[in-house]
DNA sequence: ATAGTAATTATGCAAGTGTATAATTTTAAA
DNA sequence: TTTAAAATTATACACTTGCATAATTACTAT
C-alpha cells in the first residue's frame, strides 16, 4: 500500500492567514505561547507546517499578527454596544461598563491570551506599541463617556480630574475583567457587571443603573 | 591542555533550592516560562543542569515551587505595611491600599511573572488552588479592613454588601496594579496610590487620606 | 484540453529540549 | 588519614523545535 499524498484545496491568502491566526489564538489560549508550535498550529488549521512559512516569513510574525488581530477584536467588542444605545449619556456609559464585563469579553480564554502575550509585549517594541495604543483608546472612550455623562447632569470636572476618574474607572473594569476571567467560578453570573456599574457610579458620583434589558441578559 | 572538571562547593539543600528558585523567577520574568530552560536556570544559579533533577523531581516541580514562592512573597509584601500602622482602622486601610500600589508590588517584573504563570494556573489544579487561595486571602484582609473602617465611623453594611465592596475595591487595586506594571511610563510616580486611595474612598464612602509620610515616599 | 504557475505537501536538518545515568569530587565521620 | 555517602558534574539520548528546500498538486488562463 503506497502512502498517498494529502489532498488539498487552494484558498485565498486572506482565508488561509485568517485560519492560521485563528488556530494560533486557540493554541495560545489553551497552552500559552509555548503550546503554539508550528506543527500544532498547522494541524489545528488543517494544513501542513510548510504553509506557515509561505504566508508568514517567520513564526514570530504570525504571533504578532495573531496578537494584533485579537486586540482589535476586543476593541470592537467593547465599542459596539455603547454606540448602539441611543438614550442619554449616562445610559451609554452604563452600557459600556456592562459590555466590558460580560462574555465574551470576560472569558478565561481572553485572559489567557492577554497573559500569554504580555511577555512579548514587554519586550517587543512593536507589540508594546499595539498594547499601549489599545489601552489608550479604551480609556479615551471611557473618558469621553464620563465627560458627557457629567455634563449631562450639570456637573463638570477639570481635565486632570477627569483623567483620574477615567484611570480609576478603567482600573475597576480591568480588575473585574481580570478576576472574572482568572477565577470564573468565584463570581455569580451578572455579579461582575453589577459591581462594575455600581463602582463606576460611586467613583464618578453619577447615578448609574443597569437597564432591565441588561439585567435580563445575565440571568 | 586537558579540560578540568569544574570545581564546586557543597551547599545545604535549602540554599540550593532557593538559588534555583530565584534563578527560575528571574528567567521567567525576563523571557517567560519559555526562557526558563533547565540549562538557562542552571547557568543562572551557577550550577550544572544535572543538579536540578537532584533537588526537584522534574522541571515542572521547580516551576510550581517558584510560583508558590513568588505568591507568598507578594502576600507578605502587602501584609506587613497595614499591620505596622498603629492608628485608626481608616489609616490601616489607606496604608494597605498604598502598599499594594507601590513598588516593589507594582513592578513590570512582578506583572510579568504573574502573567507568565497564568497559563499553568488555568491548567494545573495545584497551581489553581494556590492562586485562588492567594486571591481569597488578599480580599479577605481587604474586607476586614473595610469592615473595621466602616464600624469605626459608625456605619455598617450587610455581609453581602460588604463582600461587594471588597470585590470592587480589590478590582480597583488589581486594575491599577496591572496597568502600572504593564505600562510603567503611563503614570507619574505617586499617581497610582493616590488614585487608588481616592477610588477606594469613593466606593466605600469613607474619607480616606494618604498620610504625609506616604506622600513623601513617592515624590 | 493543455500548460504554466502558484499553492501546498513532503522531507530533512541543525539546534535546543527535558531527563536519565554514570563518573567524579567534596565533606564529614571514623 | 582513610572511608563512605551525598552532592555535584559530565555525558548521552530520544524527542521537539523552527526553518529551509525539493517535490507535487490544484487551479487559471489560454
Amino acid at each position: 500500500m503506497t502512502e498517498e499524498r494529502r489532498k488539498f484545496k487552494r484558498e485565498t491568502a486572506e482565508a488561509r492567514k485568517a485560519a492560521l491566526i485563528a488556530a494560533t489564538l486557540e493554541l495560545v489560549a489553551e497552552n500559552g505561547v509555548r503550546g503554539a508550535t508550528v506543527r500544532a498550529i498547522a494541524e489545528r488549521a488543517d494544513v501542513t507546517q510548510g504553509l506557515i512559512r509561505h504566508y508568514f516569513s517567520s513564526k514570530e510574525e504570525l504571533i504578532s499578527a495573531a496578537y494584533e488581530h485579537h486586540m482589535t477584536y476586543m476593541t470592537d467588542l467593547t465599542e459596539a454596544p455603547a454606540t448602539q444605545v441611543t438614550g442619554c449619556a449616562v445610559s451609554r456609559l452604563s452600557a459600556f461598563v456592562v459590555a466590558s464585563l460580560t462574555p465574551p469579553v470576560v472569558d478565561p480564554r481572553s485572559i489567557g491570551l492577554w497573559a500569554s502575550f504580555l511577555n512579548k509585549v514587554q519586550q517587543d517594541p512593536v507589540m508594546r506599541q499595539i498594547h499601549a495604543q489599545t489601552y489608550a483608546d479604551f480609556r479615551d472612550r471611557l473618558e469621553a463617556l464620563i465627560d458627557a455623562a457629567l455634563r449631562e447632569t450639570g456637573r463638570s470636572v477639570a481635565p486632570s480630574g477627569l483623567r483620574h476618574l477615567a484611570i480609576a474607572c478603567n482600573a475597576v473594569i480591568d480588575g473585574l475583567w481580570l478576576e472574572g476571567g482568572a477565577l470564573p467560578d468565584a463570581f455569580e453570573p451578572g455579579e461582575l457587571p453589577e459591581i462594575g456599574v455600581r463602582s463606576v457610579g460611586a467613583i464618578t458620583g453619577l447615578e448609574l443603573k443597569m437597564t432591565p434589558q441588561e439585567k435580563a441578559d445575565r440571568p
